[in-house]
DNA sequence: CGGCATCCTAAGGGATACTG
DNA sequence: CAGTATCCCTTAGGATGCCG
C-alpha cells in the first residue's frame, strides 16, 4: 500500500517535497557503480582489490571514489589494517543493508520486465525509423 | 533481437549480470528528471504545459528529451490532439505504473534514512575535517 | 596493496532562439 | 502550445603515473 502519507500533500508540495526526495535519492545512487557495489558488499565484506577483480570494468579511480561517497553517507564501513601490504575491507552497514533492501524490488523490475521495455523500444525505432534514415 | 543473444553465464558473469539489470536500471532512471516525472504522472495524466509548470525548474528541452526517453521505453503514453493550439497529454502505461510500485519502497528509504544519512556524512566531513583546511 | 593527483574526453544538461 | 535546433559549459569518469 502506498498509504496516504504521500499524497497528503498539496500539488505544488507533492512536486517540491519529491523533487528533494528524488535528488537526494538518485544523489546517492545514480551514479554508474554505487548500486553495483552496494550489491556485492551486499553479499559479504570485501576488500578493495576483490572488488576490483569483481567489477574489472571499472577504474580503481573510480572504485576508491564510490567507495568513499558510499563511506561517507554511512552506507558502507571500511575498515583499515595496519599491515604490510595494507588491506582495507569495506562491508556495508546495517543502513546499507537496509538500502540494499529497498533496491530489489526495483532490480526485481528490471529483471522481470526487461523484455517489455526492449520490445517498446523496438516498436518505437521501428515506427519512426523507416521513413527516414535515422540519426546514428 | 537485443535478448537472449546477451551472454552465458558464469561466475565472473554473476557480476556481469548484476552490473548489467543494474545498468539498464539506471540508464532508464539514473538521469536528472525521469523519476520525478514518473512520480508526477503517478498521480494522473497531464499535459505538456502542466509537467512544465509543476516542475518548473526543468527547461522544455530536458523535458521534450525526458518525455521521448520514457516513451520510448514504453514508460508513458503520449497522446496528441489535433486541435489549435496543439495539445499533447501524457499518462503512464501500466508498466510505467509498475515502475512506479517497484521505486516506492526507495522514495520511502530515502525518506525515512535520510537523517541518518546527514548525520554520517556529518560526522565523516568533521571527522577529517578539523586538522586540514578542507579542500572546497 | 590501496590509493591519491593529473590530464583529458564525452556526455548531460541549461539558456536561448526559432517554428508549425 | 508544444515542440526543435544551437550553443555552451559543467561534470562524470577513463587512462595513466607516482607513493606509502
Amino acid at each position: 500500500m502506498e498509504d496516504g502519507t504521500f499524497k497528503s500533500v498539496t500539488h505544488t508540495d507533492v512536486c517540491a517535497t519529491a523533487s528533494c526526495e528524488i535528488r537526494d535519492l538518485l544523489d546517492r545512487l545514480a551514479d554508474k557503480w554505487s548500486l553495483l557495489i552496494i550489491e556485492m558488499l551486499g553479499e559479504g565484506a570485501r576488500r578493495f582489490s576483490e572488488l576490483h577483480r569483481e567489477i574489472d570494468q571499472i577504474s580503481q579511480r573510480m572504485l576508491t571514489l564510490t567507495l568513499r561517497h558510499l563511506e561517507r553517507d554511512g552506507l558502507v564501513l571500511r575498515t583499515v589494517h595496519p599491515v604490510v601490504p595494507p588491506r582495507v575491507d569495506y562491508e556495508l552497514t546495517s543502513l546499507g543493508e537496509s538500502l540494499l533492501s529497498a533496491v530489489f524490488p526495483l532490480v526485481t523490475w528490471t529483471r522481470e520486465h526487461r523484455h517489455e521495455v526492449a520490445a517498446a523500444r523496438g516498436t518505437y525505432d521501428t515506427r519512426r525509423a523507416p521513413g527516414e534514415h535515422s540519426r546514428v
